[in-house]
DNA sequence: CACGCAAAGATTGTCAGACAATTTTTTTCG
DNA sequence: CGAAAAAAATTGTCTGACAATCTTTGCGTG
């Protein structure tokens, strides 16, 4: 009846995926293991979290935690039920398309204004970007895959000027981070990926904001399909106390 | 010493702008009080707030001052700076231009979507919210005009069946609403908005969803540089610990 | 007299322990 | 077996504490 055993360091940060915070206190730090255990997937959505519990894996105070949960559920990665206490966020289909659509529109926003402001430098980072996920792509390697696709785009988000953009994305990015990693697995999808990432870099290359967004939005359109065959579809009715205590396989 | 003499209770919330949720729990009492104050002026941008005082004048314990403060943040109303406590959180000229931005991007998109699907009777509901704000320019009665601009987008981003283009349009003009309220009492701008929300509305009843667009994004637009106008100038280098401890006329 | 530095005073970060209210689970009984 | 009652968990909040980290105050010196 201890399906929390996870919250490991490790701290190897191999794809600090978008989140890069406060680490200096103890709050902030359980916020950036909660946060990981859920993208990782320890964390299952739905699941019921019970703070005593989350005392003893984080190794902190019931304050701390209720704390670093507040946080979470700004985030939309946890919901907290007034006496019935924290569950992890659980997407539904409907979710999942929302959440696309919407990062998809400021995505888009974004690439369009950066294909106008490029400059020499940015195409050439921007290309790297391309070649490390190419590489990801072909080592099979998941994880880095997505770590080179949050780089492509995190770079074009960092240049756009907008602060209030970039928050909004990674927040996004943060909800359905743990989907996009099982649906990166799926045959296939790695080349496609490329083959629209290059596009919307092409359509950069040659200054055309509007195609880079079009190019951008069906990329992003694509994502959300992958996306959607691993949400949650068994979403029955009333709560669903979905459980899978089946949590092993983490160091 | 005392600037924080505040935070009445009249929970008349005749403009309850658009934050509607948890009231049954000390904390989430404690958030709609600190959010009204911060609206309201109350609360001045820059201002650091000391917990001790705010357990103080919202009778509960530190332990649940920081909670909220913790919820406070994540609307991004006050800024958590570790060690040196909370702060009202402080917009300058370019941190309105972003909001506005955004913000005009996902209403725009709401818009065009909204004027796609409106039924009959959506469109009627809407032209109601215009003659009630309307009314309210003809009184010169600011709250009621921020309120009845507040109930015309949100009429429309309700129907537009995406939480999180909801969610985000909430928390941006949550952040935006205490220079709106200044803003309005500009002379002229009444009439100004009552004449671009109605071209928006226009453009919603002849279905033409990009000219909706359009319009709404013109509209944000005039809002962004009246707003402008009230956002602190005086952002002096450092940190400027703004004071002002007027806190005088709140009831 | 401005300036720097150390002592004193505030304030924050975190913890431990308590307790009533509410929810969940278990036990008991018709 | 299902409903009612009793027992066990769990959450919401509070109080009190204490070390670590600011801030302010006061003082000595060039």
């Amino acid at each position: 009846m201890a399906p929390q055993e996870l919250l490991r360091s490790r701290r190897s940060d191999y794809h600090e995926t978008l989140p890069s915070d406060q680490p200096q206190t103890v709050i902030g730090e359980a916020v950036r293991k909660l946060r990981m255990a859920i993208m990782r997937g320890d964390l299952v959505p739905g699941q019921k979290l019970v703070e005593a519990d989350l005392c003893r894996e984080l190794a902190i105070s019931r304050a701390s935690v209720r704390e670093a949960l507040r946080a979470l559920q700004a985030d939309r990665l946890i919901e907290l039920i007034p006496n019935r206490g924290p569950f992890v966020a659980k997407l539904d289909l409907r979710g999942v398309e929302e959440i696309h659509e919407v990062w998809a529109l400021l995505t888009g926003k974004a690439v369009a204004r950066f294909s106008q402001i490029a400059t020499a430098d940015d195409l050439a980072e921007l290309d790297l970007t391309i070649q490390r996920l190419k590489k990801a792509v072909k080592k099979r390697a998941a994880i880095d895959q997505l770590s080179a696709t949050n780089a492509f785009f995190g770079y074009i988000l960092d240049r756009c000027e907008n602060q209030v953009l970039v928050g909004f994305v990674s927040s996004l990015v943060l909800q359905v981070n743990f989907l996009r990693a099982q649906s990166l697995r799926q045959a296939g999808w790695g080349l496609r990926c490329i083959a629209e990432i290059e596009a919307i870099a092409a359509a950069i290359h040659s200054r055309q904001p509007d195609a880079a967004r079009q190019a951008t939005e069906r990329h992003i359109g694509s994502a959300c399909t992958a996306a959607k065959q691993f949400a949650s579809d068994q979403d029955i009715g009333p709560d669903a106390n979905a459980q899978s205590a089946h949590a092993a396989a983490n160091i």
